[in-house]
DNA sequence: CCAAAAGTGTTGAAGTTACACCCATGC
DNA sequence: GCATGGGTGTAACTTCAACACTTTTGG
């Protein structure tokens, strides 16, 4: 049952998680919160993380870790780099629970983190392992993070906006079939500004990556919405190629 | 006299430094070998890493490893990111080395790689430790690297491009006056094309980053070209806003 | 005067921004 | 019929790509 009896543990490099989810309004942070001595109440919550395996590369222990603390399987993440100051775990509010599940409370650990975007809706966080509940945080109502998991937050966050500015975002974090408004939504929850609808929607579908569905919305009270679907192939294509901006 | 005495080294954890050099028209990259009962001959050249210490954080530890084994010292250094293959460490080929320095020669080590771009007339390397010689060797010429570090090149070489399509680069690459030529061919290295010439001028001097001197070139056969330093200002606000395209 | 690299301008096409009203639906 | 969000066009401006000739110097 304890996947760690048939693996070796690498005791000096884990894995943290940053995984966005959009309800079709707000971004949304995995969290969890650990078992330990500590009442839930004085806790900080955790990006879900863990100790890598020696036999695993890191993608694939940043995906079991994910899924053993949240239940998530699936997800596509992406690295964004290892972080390694001395002092990240030294905060003594967090010393409780190192003991409780560290062989060596001590030792310096560097992290490597990533981060994916998901809807939501697809995803229900499921705690096990070590913790004791996972959940959907709005983006804005996070305060105090456990170690150094704010500096990783500011990372991600730094890195999906560049990610938005070079390729194409979505595939992963709209249901199948979506209105243009709500990848309007996205864009400006990423961003967090407001861009402006003509436009917004002039310049995405001038990308090619939309295909444009016959039926539409049915039931509100309002103009109902055309649906769209992502164009698979041109979206993978613009992904690996990037916008290709400032050309020269 | 070894460092190593005076710090506890993490086994598990090591940097290694992706250096490119600009010489004014081609790329070159900075290796070391190592020494080793085997041959100069047959021994693949490595990027210049080494493990980190308890101690120190990853930037450190990567500025910290390059000064020992190639001399160049105070060097602005940016992650690329982490590797940790399983396998990364265990070509035949570099048994012998690894075998003669590490204590755990069999430990699983995931590295955390670093890149820069210097002008390779200010930085001669100087092998010590235990690199047995560090030089520079044009990009085209590289071939077999040690370990896993054709992958890591290759991200670097990945990033560096990105870099170039999001924000200047060049501050410390050219002498600190340069003519408006050495900064396209340098582009033109980066990006590995022609770029035209007017555009490229026109495109750069509207950046507001160039500071034109009054000096110009002298002995040269043929008609004198201005010399440029980059303000410092405006590059730097450039290089942390990015040139924000695609900005909906 | 020749060789070498520096430096410069225009044009047509494409893209960008800012902005306001009518449309389809449920209740 | 009214509230709600969906959906559309244009004009002024800026940016972009493509392209060839003149200038200044050393020898």
């Amino acid at each position: 049952m304890n996947a760690k009896l048939h693996h070796v543990v690498n005791p000096r490099v884990s894995t943290d998680c940053v995984i966005f989810g959009f309800d079709n309004s707000k971004l949304n942070l995995l969290l969890i919160t650990r078992k330990s001595k500590q009442s839930g109440e004085s806790q900080r919550m955790a990006l879900p993380g863990d100790l890598i395996y020696e036999d695993e590369n890191l993608d694939q222990a940043a995906s079991r870790v994910l899924g053993e603390l949240t239940g998530l399987k699936d997800i596509y993440l992406q690295q964004i780099g290892a972080f390694g100051d001395p002092e990240r775990l030294s905060a003594s509010e967090d010393r409780d629970w190192l003991e409780s599940v560290r062989e060596q409370p001590d030792a310096l650990v560097i992290t490597v983190a990533y981060f994916s975007l998901v809807n939501m809706r697809d995803y229900a966080p499921q705690a096990s392992s070590f913790a004791a509940s996972a959940r959907w945080v709005p983006l804005e109502m996070v305060r105090e993070l456990a170690f150094d998991h704010h500096d990783i937050l500011n990372a991600a966050k730094r890195r999906l906006r560049e990610t938005l500015k070079n390729k194409p975002v979505g595939f992963n974090l709209l249901p199948e079939k979506f209105t243009l408004t709500q990848l309007h939504h996205l864009y400006e929850a990423i961003l967090d500004k407001p861009l402006d609808k003509r436009n917004f929607r002039r310049k995405m579908l001038k990308l090619n990556i939309l295909t444009r569905l016959e039926e539409k919305q049915k039931g509100v009270p309002h103009k109902p919405s055309r649906y769209y679907t992502f164009n698979q192939e041109n979206y993978e294509r613009l992904s690996d190629t990037g916008y290709n901006n400032f050309d020269f």
